[in-house]
Formats: structure tokens, sequence, C-alpha cells
DNA sequence: GACTCACTACTCGGATACCTTCTGTCCGAGTTACTAAGG
DNA sequence: CCTTAGTAACTCGGACAGAAGGTATCCGAGTAGTGAGTC
């Protein structure tokens, strides 16, 4: 029960990219965080293709966010880079062995899967009630008013 | 963000475990579940380990509750097997690279932390609210009132 | 008949290979901006 | 001075190795029950 280490890069990401109205190449990126410029690349790639930001090829492309920050959940973020896939899957090994469960009695998932279930929907929940814009809120409060723009214009400066 | 495949298996042995008084030993429960022997003893270990059960050695011996069903949470068995750490962990990347936050102003944990915290905090509150004793209701609501006491029998008896 | 002792068979526990997944890296396809020449 | 073609540099995107953790397995240490032998 490991999350991926890109899902940090990711949400960092996102939140810096709100700082900045240009497109932002990955390596500008891997570079203010002192991350691997490859491996950070490939965390980029899987927001693209989630729809979460849009790629601009060409000399002065890059990443840009595709929607306001505060339609961008934890959740949307999460999902994009791990994949979609619950943590917890029923093998159905009440329908084994030598007791096994008769099948026309396993209609409802059995109350291990629906335990675990619920608490990955509170998980997912609890991820999809934060948006990119409150964690730059949050950012702001922490670091003050400052800190983003910063390094928004640094991203597309120098 | 995948779960131990093992924690599935262990969660099934607690569940029939609260029907057997005698110890049931780890080749038994393998059977019934139609999985590896060896590797069933592996988790089995790592319950005992985090005290949900104790081990019985010699000829009768095998695995016994050492709770009542009601004191066991399903966020035991999942820490005893999966391990206690978060999914997420954070690498403070917000104190690298050329405008890296200065330590001084890092007292809190960052808003990304917090919020993936938050998320795990709720995730782990809803497998704490859910005890083995509430596994073995629902159960016996699906499969009747007969069906654990069946299992109980054959893991002791024959 | 009751007790003692050695033996056997069965149990758990940890140390050992294999494999999938995550981590990290590289190079090619495509696009844009720039430069310079020509009208 | 404006237009236009060419060039060059920079971007993303997917295909390619290496490492770590989960999966599966095995054998050794230890213990309870069993049986024979003895008092």
């Amino acid at each position: 029960m490991k999350l991926s280490g890109g899902v940090e890069w990711a949400l960092h990401c996102c939140v810096v990219l709100t700082a900045a109205s240009e497109p932002v190449p990955a390596a500008r990126l891997a570079q203010l965080h002192d991350v691997s410029p490859s491996y950070l690349a490939k965390q980029m790639q899987a927001l693209s293709r989630a729809g979460l930001v849009r790629s601009v090829q060409g000399k002065t492309g890059g990443y840009v966010l595709t929607r306001k920050a505060s339609d961008i959940t934890l959740l949307d973020v999460v999902q994009a880079v791990d994949g979609a896939a619950p943590a917890f899957v029923c093998t159905e090994i009440r329908q084994r062995g030598p007791l096994a469960t008769p099948p026309e009695k396993c209609v409802k998932p059995c109350p291990i899967a629906r335990a675990m279930g619920a608490a990955d929907a509170a998980w997912r929940a609890s991820l999809a009630g934060v948006t990119i814009a409150d964690l730059v809120t949050s950012v702001e409060t922490d670091s003050g008013p400052d800190a983003l723009p910063g390094i928004g214009t640094w991203l597309t400066g120098g």
C-alpha cells in the first residue's frame, strides 16, 4: 500500500502551474523541484493523457492547465498518475475451496469487499473535496502571498 | 497504490477463525481457501507478530484469535499485514531547488501533505469503524446463520 | 495398573529465489520561432 | 520595407534498462501427543 512517488511531483506541478499563464516546459518544472527531468516528464504525460494539462509543442512549448484550479481536485491528479484502480481487489476466494459459497449466493460483493470498498470511497471522497485552488490558498497562508507569483515569474522568465 | 493481496486472505482467515475454538493450522486455512499454504503462513505470521492471533505449536497446534471479534478492527488486520506506513510520504521537495522554501517557514507540513494525510486518516477511520464481528454478522445475513459454524467444524474436524 | 521416558509426527518461524511493478533514462517525431535572402 | 523559404533549436511522446518490493517456496527449530518399557 504505497502511493507512487510521482504523485507528489504532479501535485506540486499543478500548484505552481496556476502561477504561470504561459506554457512551462517539463524540464523547467524539474529544475524548480530539483528532480529527474525525464521521470517528471513521464508524470506530466500522464496528466496530459488524463486531460488535466494541455501540452504545447515547439520552441516556446510546455504544459498549461486546461481548467481553472478550482475545477481540479486532488483525486483527479492522483487517479491520472497512479491509475483509477481501487486499492483492494476482491478475488472471490469465498467461491473457491471445498466449502465454496455457491455462486447463486454471491449476488452481492462479499462483506470484506464491501467494507474495503467503503474505506476506499471515503479516501476518494476526501481527495475529491480538495481542489488545487484550495492548495494555492493554503500555500499563500503558509508562505505569504508573494511566494507563488515569484515562482510563476521564475518559471516563465529566467 | 495497490494493497497487498495477502490482506484479503488474512481478513477471511480472521472471520473463519471466529467459528473455531480450537487452534487451526495455517495449512488447513489454506486448504479451505484454496491458496498457497506457504504464502498464507507468511500472512499468519504477520498477524501473530501484531498480536492479533496466538500461535500454538505442536501436533494439535495452529492459530487462535487473541481477542474477541468485536475487539479486532479491519485497520488492525490491514496494518498487521501491509504495514502501518502511510500511503503518501512527503519528501519535502518544497525545500529543494533554486526557489526552495526556507526551513524556518516549514514548521507545518506542506498543504499537499496535509490534504493527503487527511484522506489517509479518513481511510483509516473507515477501516477502524468495522470490526471482525461486524463482518461475521454480514456473512450470516448473506449466507445464512449455518454457514460459519459449518466452516468451523470443518476446520477443526475433518 | 500407574508412572516415566524416548520417539514420532506435526506445528510455527525465518531465510531463500522468482517475478511483477515502479523508478529512471534515452532517443526520435513534430512544431515553433528565428534568420536571411529575394522581390 | 515586406514577403517567403529555409534552418535550427526546442518541445513532447513513447520505447528501453535497472532496482525495489511483493509473491511464492523451502527447510530447520520447537512442541504436544503417543507408545513402549519399567516399577
